[in-house]
DNA sequence: TGTAGTTCTTAATCTAGTTCAATGGACAGG
DNA sequence: CCTGTCCATTGAACTAGATTAAGAACTACA
């Protein structure tokens, strides 16, 4: 149950038998079906979750009531609404399994408490938070400086395992686009290829 | 010269006076005049810059060699690169003062030092990060679900202090728009105002 | 003081991507 | 087996914002 998790916190610091024990004992196994809503708007975030197995998606409203895709975890990934996590405020994002699911979810309290027992983790989770960060900016980036086509293509090369597991007109709110036009692309692109 | 730091630190975690003289003794100060290229695409990041006085840019170039500027940074605020820093690796941004600076500047080993003989730093730092990862996300949002006025009348109300000491078109090219197009906001906005 | 560089504005034309509407396929529930 | 719902596709009309070009205002500094 434990193994993935614990191979993935070694990459960041090495951690002793007994850390590990700690650390395991201090999340909670959570099994979910799919299309379940983890999180809604307005609700305060309780948990930070890996997943075992499985696939969430986490994304905004805007004004007219239209999807902005956030984030797709799968297996090995991190979801959660950070802002609300840490300072206990209204989330204004939704978490959503989009797959039957496993978790391994650490609230509030059990973090704090696995920080003073084992204070390697703040580097542990120093160094998730900033991977992250350079990957929301880097995605920043070429939503402002890329084509939606480039967008897509550098979206499949770069995960191409999401749009297996993930409607399409979910990828294209990732992308910033409309589901016609997202369409549109893929059918210019298998033209262009014969 | 350290007040300033001192008590950004403060919000964070609490720290002795012997703690802090640790961390100001590791900070190199160093004094730089507008117009100062702190850093290139291909060069690997070995600052973490505290402002103490002055305003910084930070920006990529696209394929075409147009500008997008990811940060405006001002006093109390912190730039850097962090992919590139942390990791050792060719940066792929610019960053840039656009007036005289005062700075207080970490190199990687020496905040390996300051981690090492104060770990409270890491939460620090770790909560700098996610502070720093909120906005992003948020920005990231706001591109995608915004029209461009709107994005304009936010960055406004959120940092009305940067219109005034940096260039209009240095504004554009943070929101995404062309420079020609900002200008046809504000124009129309002007004008809807009498 | 002149001259060159830089920044901002305005207007005409163009285009990437949206919106709306219609169609057909896939599939879950009764 | 039918039927409703959800999804992907296609096409036509439209629009936010880009591009190009030109001129005006404002530095800066020799």
């Amino acid at each position: 149950m434990f193994e993935k998790i614990n191979a993935h916190a070694s990459q960041c610091a090495n951690f002793s038998a007994t850390e590990f024990e700690i650390f395991n004992a201090l999340l909670e196994i959570k099994k979910v079906p799919k299309k379940t809503m983890l999180l809604q708007e307005g609700d305060i975030c309780n948990f930070e979750a890996y997943i075992n197995k499985g696939c969430i998606r986490s994304y905004y409203l805007d004004e007219n009531g239209f999807e902005i895709t956030l984030q797709f975890a799968i297996e090995d990934w991190w979801v959660s609404d950070i802002t609300s996590f840490h300072d206990h405020t209204p989330s204004n994002m939704f978490i959503e399994t989009l797959e039957d699911c496993e978790l391994l979810c650490l609230s509030p309290a059990k973090k704090d408490l696995l920080l003073q027992q084992v204070p390697k983790f703040e580097r542990f989770f120093r160094l998730l938070v900033q991977r992250h960060l350079s990957a929301v900016q880097k995605r920043l980036f070429h939503t402002i400086a890329w084509s939606a086509q480039d967008r897509y293509l550098d979206f499949i090369c770069h995960y191409p395992a999401i749009p297996q597991r993930v409607p399409q007109h979910y990828i294209a709110s990732y992308l910033g686009i409309s589901p016609e036009f997202l369409s549109k692309i893929r059918s210019k692109l298998s033209k262009s290829q014969h």
